[in-house]
DNA sequence: ACCAAAAACGAACACTAGTTAGAAAAAACT
DNA sequence: AGTTTTTTCTAACTAGTGTTCGTTTTTGGT
């Protein structure tokens, strides 16, 4: 008496949202066809529509869980450190589990950063309020170290929260598995924002 | 005698290929459909293929146009220093040349950034020999500045040129005309990747 | 004014898209 | 076992796809 109504259906819906991800992400919003999902997912094209009413729910679906994972992600990473860690620590496992999270969840994240803007508008709208918390935390971060004199006052963070996200949010097209760890992209990466790439003695400050 | 074949036509094909950059970025490469590329360039679908043999055609000659201007752009402002200009400098034109090229001709550069992961193999790898001149502009700059001495010695640079472009190519997403302008963008941009974030007597060499 | 070349049109073609609905199969429950 | 519920399939429909081709309009040189 009071089973979970949801058991096989989770397992295949979360099947369906993968190859959703998957194909979402090679073809684009409009070049992902039904059909090929379907396929992707072991399904025929009308089996999907028990699952999600439509195709746009379908990208809605993968756009969403594809961010909700990547803010669960940073929280608990975050959550992990000391309360007295530096803005540079934070800052670095921020790096690192933006990189981890865009490699591990590679399709949806590829199929966010590729599909965003050819999207309905409507699905659009509806995702963005997903989005704006995850821009909040790296902002939290970077006032935070900031305030407490570890980061340049002149610095303009906006601006560097904007170059942060772009270069992470890249990795996801050049990243090729073995060639370079997600630790050394991470830290690399770290490295050049927080000290720059200029030698000590001809920094301009 | 002799007349040159094109003189309106080349106006026309122009006008076409404005259309298409325009509907590719905004309906990604399956989305956007001939007709509507057809009715942005003031014309019927069928008089497209006056113009270009398919749509296949006509992306490829989307991406290539987009990459040359953005290549020759580059080109010419880094012509335009002294010799004996330092690294910095070469590095901060670069970076305004590349943001204004992606502001002024932004809808090749979205359509390009948007669709290279979705169009047919067949055109990617055609593209692909015009990208990678660019890229080793680039790689130039770096190098050369780290050789004289300008640049940290443990720096990555292959890294720090991944970042540089994610960042750059991530301003076409979020540029608003008006808000900041690509002055302060560029050189916001070059302050902290030249000289950090960090606070000075915090950083860590 | 004429005429040949260039440019655009319009209607059609074969094909594929998203989606629906009813039947069939699989699973779950008693 | 039988029966209900959940899940999948099959077949179809309409609308829209890239593309073709013969015709018409526009253009530019003489």
């Amino acid at each position: 008496m009071m089973t979970k109504p949801l058991a096989k259906s989770a397992v295949s819906q979360k099947r369906v949202l993968d190859a959703a991800a998957k194909i979402f992400r090679d073809y684009g919003y409009a070049g992902a066809t039904m059909r090929v999902i379907a396929e992707e997912a072991g399904l025929k094209a009308g089996s999907l529509y028990y699952h999600y009413q439509s195709k746009d729910a379908l990208i809605g679906a993968v756009l969403d869980l594809g961010m909700n994972v990547a803010i669960e992600a940073m929280k608990t990473a975050l959550a992990t450190l000391p309360p007295d860690a530096t803005g540079r620590q934070r800052l670095e496992v921020a790096f690192r589990t933006h990189v981890a999270t865009i490699i591990a969840n590679g399709d949806y994240a590829l199929a966010t950063s590729r599909v965003y803007g050819q999207v309905p508008e409507a699905i659009r709208i509806q995702h963005e309020k997903l989005r704006d918390p995850y821009g909040l935390i790296w902002r939290d971060i970077l006032i935070a170290a900031q305030k407490c004199g570890e980061f340049r006052t002149d610095a303009n963070l906006t601006l560097a929260r904007l170059l942060i996200l772009g270069a992470l949010n890249w990795t996801a097209e050049w990243f090729k598995p073995g060639n370079r760890s997600i630790e050394d992209i991470a830290s690399g990466f770290a490295s050049i924002v927080m000290d720059g790439l200029a030698a000590p003695e001809q920094q301009s400050h």
